[in-house]
DNA sequence: TTTATAATCGAACGATCGTTCTAAAGGTGA
DNA sequence: TCACCTTTAGAACGATCGTTCGATTATAAA
């Protein structure tokens, strides 16, 4: 096991547990044990308990997606440039595929209520985020609107699928569709 | 609530139950209230306890699905009614987008590991009919495999955008759109 | 070395977990 | 009415939950 000896270590085991147990089936007895931390050190960490911890999990993620999918998309760079950084993004962030309990873990269970909002939010500025760039490449707004959801669609989707089979070239096979997909050529 | 008459009933219940708030977010408190019967009487019905309800919602959610999604395509009708047959079965399965969570509840938390051969095993299954009968339709095997997962992760991929942002049209425009794709010009 | 703060720990708390218990109500055929 | 089986119910069990406690160790500046 990777030691922890950071607070940013602490956040990155904590991603891992919440990932494998979901957030109800984690217990304070199974963070204890997988960050080789007394319980009364993680409280000291997170005052508020396994909520903050499941706070701060969100949030470390919520940035990464931002630096990782969200930025690209936000340069000058060319389109083809800025959705194969994204998509770039897109593997880094979900690691190839292995990591694609991101969402899910916190749009099910107690936590549901909680993030559904900000869950919500994210993936509308996606998905606005993507027409807005097609748009500009000078697609008319139904079609981009369709391109963008396919896109996200089919991202989303591919984690399923990878999780459910285990197949993970399946979910990069998926990143190099896609970048096909949005040549200019193809678009319209 | 629909009141509950018949073990079926209660199934149907409990699948409602464990889709709101995932397996180890659903205390016997919860399914008490939710079905209005008693602790002791769900255990009348479920002597092997949360685990057998699981079991009992599992199994006849495998039944629909093979039902409603793997049985049209099985039959010797032509390619495009089976892929159209199908698409119907998964509106009915899912609800039009509105049960999205069916395979996620089992694939978090405690059940995973009950039910990660099962969930693979089905999506491995699906994928390999889809291969098949777009085989049969003179396509080569690379091309077949694909447009087949492309198909089902487009599906998965429409329940989670769903879910996420609420927006059950973009689950429908979906299911089109695959219907559109598969019309056997687009197919080669 | 002394002192102050940061970080650790396991024991123990009340609450809730899944489960089991005993008993009663409801229904059916004799 | 009676006996019998199905189905119901809530109280109570031990176990585990998330949380808090008092106290000890580690770190570092004085």
């Amino acid at each position: 096991m990777v030691k922890i000896v950071s607070y940013r270590d602490l956040v990155d085991k904590l991603i891992d547990i919440f990932c494998e147990f979901g957030y109800d089936g984690t217990s304070l007895t199974i963070l204890s044990q997988k960050t080789g931390l007394g319980r009364a050190s993680l409280y000291y960490h997170f005052p508020g308990g396994k909520e903050e911890m499941a706070n701060a999990v969100y949030e470390k993620i919520s940035r990464d997606f931002t630096k990782l999918v969200l930025a690209p998309l936000a340069t000058d760079l060319n389109f083809q440039t800025k959705i194969k950084n994204m998509l770039e993004g897109i593997n880094l962030f979900y690691n190839n595929g292995k990591r694609s309990c991101l969402i899910d873990v916190f749009a099910i269970g107690s936590t549901k209520d909680i993030f559904h909002t900000q869950i919500k939010n994210a993936a509308m500025y996606w998905k606005d985020s993507l027409i807005k760039i097609i748009e500009d490449e000078g697609i008319d707004n139904t079609r981009a609107v369709a391109i963008s959801e396919d896109i996200i669609i089919s991202i989303e989707g591919a984690l399923i699928f990878t999780r459910a089979t285990g197949d993970y070239s399946s979910f990069n096979r998926t990143l190099e569709k896609i970048l096909n997909m949005i040549s200019v050529n193809n678009l319209r």
